[in-house]
RNA sequence: GUGGAGAUGGCCCAGCCUGGUAAGGCGUAAGACUGCUAAUCUUAUGUCCCAAAAGGACCCGGGGGUUCGAAUCCCCCUCUCCACGCCA
């Protein structure tokens, strides 16, 4: 959510930005005049109330009598007129936050203007891509081969878009999740465990709803969605709380399911590179405005540092203003190379809201005792997403005779096995 | 799920029965006073909105209602604690 005065103040910039990012302005429009008849009403509210106030307090002291009579009548008109003005307000007040709401985060004047994703700008390529003698694999003919992943036993028990780890995939699925959060500790994160489940308040605190409810799990009798992302329930810990300076910076990470109905999407998409659900390990910070830019860059590393760490080709993406997600002001996208498929796949969104969710979550901190206090920074990104993760791994390690080496980094987390083999 | 008790500023807590400008303490900050520190005293310290200032409004878990006027009375909802019940 951006800040009202800023949307009041500077509706041309704004109206720049909502055209970068393929937005209608109508809903700038819509915001405007729904605020300029929203703030009249406030201010001849604040008249009446105050005048009320003062007259109350009066009758509160006078005798009975007619002047009395008179004055309550009087006031009884004067809260009426209050009440209709309420009743508008709230009209108002209920289109002013739907356009608010819906408003997207501005974009740092470093981030490419661009249409979609074909104008994201890659950043850099890292890593060699592997030179094979012989055809390499997809990754689920390789997982088929080696009874790791159950495509048909996950889709009986939940559907097309689910599936089921099996032996040695469930064992370096596990693998994976462990190294990346101990990575992660090292790196300065602490380790949370968060709710699967969020409420809308939630939802609505890192951007998700109302503009993207449609793609969330839905719990109607309980109006609770599934975590679409761990970002939802990290960054909304902290909703409603006035940090102390000191406590800044907070670096939280966490591994948890995630769910996305992902809608008309996925009837493309062989195997687990889109799936309704999946784990993800997930980095969340929290920072001082003047630092926000700068940790991008290190969160973005912290992400890297996995990827270096387990081997894999991969390369750097500035999204553009048309394909960047609604909150962030600025996004790399991390794919990795998978060349059975031959496919640059995202493993990991990196972004920096600014201030666009603290607002919304009402996170802030005080600059110095006894100032006002002010929104937080909040950043995150995955670290890394896991199926993704494990298609990249199995078709760049696969081998000739149809096995597939682990990567180092991950054996002691798989009692030193090297190899996964057909059982 | 049942019964009971609660939710008041960063924290603690009074006020509610009996409607009339939300009291006090802790913490924090500035100042005063004493060699320093401590103690003591004084002052400040809720939020949002009205762009800021001046001024004003709002604020007692959330939402409605009654009233000239609601923290206080009435209704609905949420959450927390205690006891009992059920349960991995």
């Amino acid at each position: 959510m951006l800040d009202v005065n800023v949307i009041r103040s500077s509706p041309d910039m704004i109206r720049a930005m909502l055209k970068n990012r393929n937005k209608d302005d109508a809903i700038l429009d819509r915001f405007l005049a729904a605020d300029s008849e929203w703030r009249s009403l406030t201010d001849e509210n604040n008249g009446l109330r105050k005048t009320r106030n003062e007259v109350s307090l009066q009758i509160s002291k006078m005798p009975k009598g007619e002047e009395k009579d008179a004055r309550i009548k009087e006031m009884r008109e004067v809260s009426d007129r209050i009440k209709a003005n309420d009743d508008r307000m709230a009209e108002l007040e209920v289109i002013r936050q739907e356009c608010v709401l819906n408003i997207p985060n501005i974009p740092h004047e470093s981030v490419p203007i661009g249409k979609d994703e074909h104008d994201n700008v890659v950043v850099y390529e890292k890593g060699e891509k592997r030179v094979f003698d012989f055809k390499p694999k997809e990754h689920w003919e390789i997982a088929e081969d080696l009874d790791i992943i159950d495509f048909d036993r996950g889709v009986k028990v939940a559907g097309s878009g689910f599936y089921c780890l099996k032996g040695d995939g469930a064992r370096l699925e596990r693998a994976l999740i462990n190294y990346f959060l101990d990575t992660h500790q090292d790196q300065g994160y602490t380790e949370l465990f968060p709710p699967v489940v969020v409420n809308k308040n939630a939802v609505i605190g890192t951007g998700q709803y109302p503009n993207l409810k449609d793609d969330m799990y839905y719990l109607e009798k309980d109006d609770l969605f599934l975590n679409p992302t761990a970002e939802v329930p990290i960054t909304n810990l902290l909703q409603d709380e006035i940090l102390d300076k000191s406590q800044l910076p907070i670096y939280w990470t966490a591994y948890l399911p995630s769910f996305r109905r992902e809608v008309g999407k996925h009837a493309d998409t062989k195997g687990i590179i889109r799936v309704h659900e999946f784990n993800k390990v997930e980095m969340v910070n929290f920072v001082l405005p003047e630092n926000s830019y700068a940790r991008l860059e290190e969160l973005r590393q912290n992400a890297e540092d996995l990827i270096t760490g387990l081997g894999l080709p991969y390369r750097v993406l500035l999204l553009c203003t048309g394909d960047m997600s609604f909150s962030c002001s600025k996004c790399y996208d991390l794919e990795l190379y998978a060349p059975g498929k031959d496919a640059w796949l995202e493993a990991s969104s990196c972004s920096n809201f600014t201030d666009f969710q603290a607002r919304r979550a009402r996170i802030k901190y005080r600059p110095e005792p006894h100032l006002k206090s002010e929104f937080v920074h909040t950043l995150n990104g995955s670290g890394l997403a896991l199926p993704r993760t494990m298609v990249a791994i199995l078709e760049n390690y696969q081998n000739k005779d149809g096995t597939v080496t682990i990567p180092e980094v991950l054996r002691p987390y798989m009692r030193g096995q090297e190899i996964i083999g057909r059982r």
